[in-house]
DNA sequence: TCTGGGGTCCTAGGACCC
DNA sequence: TCTGGGGTCCTAGGACCC
């Protein structure tokens, strides 16, 4: 028997739950995001792939993709439906023989097994997933966390397809970086000034001209990813949040100081709320401003991990009087509040921008 | 066309200390 | 007059992921 690495995501989720609660969607592009609004300011979350053939993805302005795909069904985002259905779907691969769980959002996890036909087992998943939730599922099969994570873009909808030291560069190796989970559109252009182009090519790459462009940690993790390489063990052990936080954009500009003060305070008590539930002190504070159109400001400052309530509620009345400009329109606050962490939480040994 | 909201981690550079 | 070397802490900003 062999240890694999299985990578289940679930096949266009949000709009197939809410498909499945509303039959008559079948087969319409369907578009969820925001209150459902396209004249407001908001984005779209998932698109059907009836929608997404108008060529509508999701982190697009709902404005735009219902100028693209005017037909389009358009759902307010239903925060708790698809907790719930994520909820069954992960306790459904938790009840799987020997797997171990590593839950990476609402839609995906990595699944953990010790068997000879890593094939047979992810086709028992997908079956007990459609038994379970009626949702469909895609499984990346891999013998590392990154080859199981990028396998499973092979195998949607609704397949299966294993990628290994073995198939690696045949499969991945023509391509573009920017097509690397942890390689994104900044990353790929600074590739490119090394002459990088593709997989393969960072692959082959030498080492310090990497560390010189990205230093000596992601320099070399970044030759790892061109490689597959990296973790290869799937981590079920609970996550600890290291911080919580809130940002609203304001479909009207803020422009009155008293309108500041009211939308700060609103985030702010949400985001202790958040923290109160973890029981672990504030240790920082990050405030965000995006000023319209487009800049944004990030600030942040330490705070005695001893401040109750109240006294980080003055911080950040005091810290937001400090840094936030007057007389300029706000189209955006945030509020990050990080705790103090545990001591037996450990320092990732892998870069994991994004987390998982 | 004009960019949500919730996260994670890395790097650079200044301040400060010995 | 002119500026070592090593370390830690802190803030700002960047990048990426779902």
């Amino acid at each position: 028997m062999a240890s694999w690495v299985l990578h289940v995501d679930l096949d266009q989720f949000i709009a197939a739950v809410e498909v499945l609660r509303r039959p008559e969607l079948e087969g319409l592009p369907v578009i969820v995001g925001g209150r459902g609004d396209p004249t407001e300011r908001a984005v779209v979350s998932t698109a059907s792939y009836e929608a997404r053939a108008f060529g509508v993805g999701s982190g697009m302005p709902l404005r735009i993709a219902a100028r693209k795909a005017p037909d389009a069904v358009i759902l307010p985002v239903d925060h708790d439906a698809y907790t719930e259905a994520s909820v069954a779907v992960m306790s459904t691969l938790r009840a799987q023989p020997g797997a171990t769980v590593q839950v990476l959002g609402w839609d995906e996890a990595f699944v953990g097994v010790d068997v000879d036909d890593p094939e047979a087992s992810a086709r028992a998943m997908q079956r007990a997933v459609l038994d379970r939730t009626r949702l469909h599922c895609s499984v990346g099969i891999g013998d590392t966390l990154v080859r199981a994570k990028i396998a499973t873009g092979f195998g949607k909808p609704q397949g299966v397809f294993r990628l290994t030291a073995e198939n690696w560069l045949e499969v991945m190796g023509h391509r573009p970086t920017i097509e690397l989970w942890g390689v994104g559109s900044k990353v790929s252009k600074r590739l490119g000034t090394l002459g990088i182009a593709t997989v393969a090519e960072l692959a082959a790459a030498e080492l310090e001209p990497l560390i010189a462009e990205f230093g000596p940690r992601m320099g070399a993790w970044y030759r790892e990813l061109g490689r597959g390489e990296g973790g290869s063990v799937v981590d079920d052990s609970e996550r600890v949040a290291r911080g919580h936080s809130r940002e609203t954009t304001y479909q009207h500009d803020l422009v009155e100081a008293a309108e500041v003060e009211a939308a700060l305070r609103v985030l702010a008590e949400a985001v202790l709320d958040d923290v109160a539930a973890e029981g672990r002190p504030v240790m920082r504070l990050t405030l965000k401003v995006r000023y319209a159109p487009f800049l944004t400001k990030t600030f942040s400052r330490k705070v005695p991990t001893t401040a109750d309530r109240e006294e980080v509620l003055a911080h950040v009345r005091r810290f937001a009087a400090d840094r936030i400009e007057p007389a300029r329109p706000i189209r955006l606050l945030g509020l990050r509040a990080e705790m103090e962490m545990p001591d037996d939480a450990r320092e990732s040994e892998t870069p994991t921008r994004g987390g998982w």
